[in-house]
DNA sequence: GACCAGGTATTGC
DNA sequence: GCAATACATGGT
């Protein structure tokens, strides 16, 4: 067990985020299922408690989580009269960026397309239990490409995947065949790394947005979903502010999380 | 039981 | 080029 407080983390606030699909709720805390791994996570008060030890959680969940970051400096870039955003950070506040597996995200956001939040999560789970490592008995690891790239197709389709099943499977020849070197893609710049994402099947702007944000931590990139197309359009007369560029990608996901809590556009 | 979901590929003008 | 359309399935 590790405790320690943190500035500007949530894990409520992030597991709900939409950037992860493996962190769930439980009775008395959160189940991060991340890199063939389990990590529990209690809130008590102004602490936070894991299941690991000092050693592997410096090692491996600070990376993770971000959390050699300052937030802070982030939502200190909100504009003074942008009441919208100001609101979002308020409501938001310990949201981050976290530093997930490429690979996990490129197959998950494929599967995102035209399903709900709570429908991915179930999807992946499904993918999981079937193809993924049994890690204890009850949880179980993201597949790896070696095993999606010889799944039968209808296998793939049995765990909810509807017409996305080719696409995974596609996707995951392709980096099992180096076709596609997501290691090595951590070097292109963003305009290259989404470019190569983008020759995947079933793969356009927004999924390789999300895997450049989300799997390549590329924080000025901007994924456009059906809720913040609502946004820019309600609240920012169809453009997304400019000045916020750099970080669009931080300053998004503190626009969705608020966007979607207040189901903006709807009824 | 509609309606919509962190879209994309294809087709038609 | 850009707008319309099909696409599988689950959650609300």
């Amino acid at each position: 067990m590790y405790e320690i407080e943190l500035e500007d983390f949530s894990i409520e606030n992030i597991a709900d985020s939409g950037q992860c699909f493996r962190i769930c709720p439980e009775e008395d805390g959160f189940l991060v299922n991340a890199f063939g791994k389990i990590l529990k996570i209690w809130h008590l008060g102004p602490k936070y408690r894991f299941s690991t030890d000092e050693e592997e959680f410096n090692n491996l969940w600070r990376g993770y989580f971000d959390l050699n970051v300052d937030y802070g400096e982030y939502r200190s870039l909100a504009l003074p009269d942008d009441k919208y955003l100001r609101d979002a950070m308020r409501f938001g506040r310990g949201i981050r960026i976290l530093n997930q597996d490429p690979w996990e995200m490129l197959i998950s956001f494929i599967i995102s397309q035209r399903k709900s939040i709570p429908a991915i999560r179930t999807s992946i789970e499904r993918l999981s239990r079937a193809f993924g490592e049994d890690i204890d008995g009850t949880h179980f690891a993201f597949p790896l490409p070696e095993t999606l790239a010889e799944a039968d197709t209808d296998a793939l389709r049995s765990c909810g995947l509807g017409y996305r099943a080719s696409y995974v499977r596609s996707a995951a020849m392709n980096v099992v065949g180096n076709v596609l070197d997501l290691y090595k893609m951590r070097r292109l710049k963003t305009f290259d790394l989404m470019g190569k994402l983008m020759e995947l099947r079933g793969v356009g702007v927004k999924v390789a947005s999300c895997v450049a944000l989300f799997g390549f931590h590329r924080l000025d990139v901007l994924p456009v979903d059906v809720w913040m197309k609502r946004v820019i359009e309600n609240e920012y007369g169809g453009h997304f502010p400019t000045q916020y560029q750099p970080y669009a990608g931080v300053i998004q996901q503190y626009m969705f999380n608020y966007a979607r809590y207040r189901k903006v556009g709807l009824s």
